[in-house]
DNA sequence: ATAATAAGGTTGTTTAAACAACTACAAAGA
DNA sequence: TCTTTGTAGTTGTTTAAACAACCTTATTAT
């Protein structure tokens, strides 16, 4: 069994070391300017930015997060008074989250700690180094998903 | 503001997706496997393998967890008699941990689950670029926490 | 039309991440 | 010596990940 990488070098990369650095520095950014989102929290209404009214699935297939924790994500959402739940009138199983005055006017000051965020954590590093690793993510993303 | 890369592209990369996607695929072997271990498990079995019989501060700097972290995962390994926590006799505020014959019988057939779930992960990737995608998550790491 | 199947959401449980607050002990300094 | 400071570990709380079980409503098949 030859192994031509390092193992535990790739274990590192996989274990999401850097995925917890930048979801700390988010949050660390996010309360500097007292927004008081998660990363989670920021993903689902960043969806909702830009396709309003959409169902709890389409929220759940777009971030990448199961049924059960888009729920609670909205019931915290909701909380803070950043989105609503309406429920479908044609298909009652549907609810539909909808942005209100407050989470609609977020969008720009936290759109803008986001970007902030990713260019301190991208800093001097070469565009086509990040499309590789961009590529190479997906890849192994499709690697263990496609083969269940 | 000129953006020279795509940051939602970026983004999906730190969310973690592919991330919880091997976090997944590892349990899903260890359970195939009858290994009733977790990811973050294993991974301080990996530290102990290697040295056994630190203490749990040890543990935390090398498993990038923090010390609450560790104690609850020492807990859960403790009730599965994986390892035991020994007070150091000279230094009282020091528990070291050991495993236990059990702990240690374990090791192969548990490194053999892991690297079968790496190889699965970077199938048809090429070295050159998993280089890359490492020494890229290494700076953003630094980039990320060095600035604290 | 009715039964079976599927889809959308919710609830419950275990484990982990992050952070604050705390206890116990050790080391250093006055 | 005694006080201060630092280190090691624990406990508590909130949020999220994963997964199973469940309820409700739609759709499909017979």
């Amino acid at each position: 069994m030859k192994t031509i990488y390092s193992i535990e070098n790739l274990h590192t990369i996989l274990s999401g070391r850097t995925h917890s650095a930048f979801n700390r520095a988010l949050l660390s950014n996010f309360r500097k300017n007292n927004i008081l989102l998660t990363r989670e929290q920021w993903t689902v209404l960043g969806v909702l930015w830009k396709n309003d009214g959409c169902t709890q699935q389409t929220l759940a297939n777009q971030t990448s997060t199961d049924k059960p924790g888009i729920t609670r994500l909205i019931d915290n959402l909701e909380k803070e008074n950043l989105v609503e739940r309406h429920p479908d009138t044609n298909d009652k199983r549907l609810k539909l989250i909808y942005l209100t005055p407050k989470g609609k006017s977020i969008e720009e000051e936290v759109l803008n700690v986001v970007n902030q965020t990713l260019k301190e954590a991208v800093k001097d590093i070469e565009s086509e180094r990040l499309q590789i690793v961009k590529e190479t993510f997906q890849q192994i993303y499709d690697n263990l998903e496609t083969k269940k």
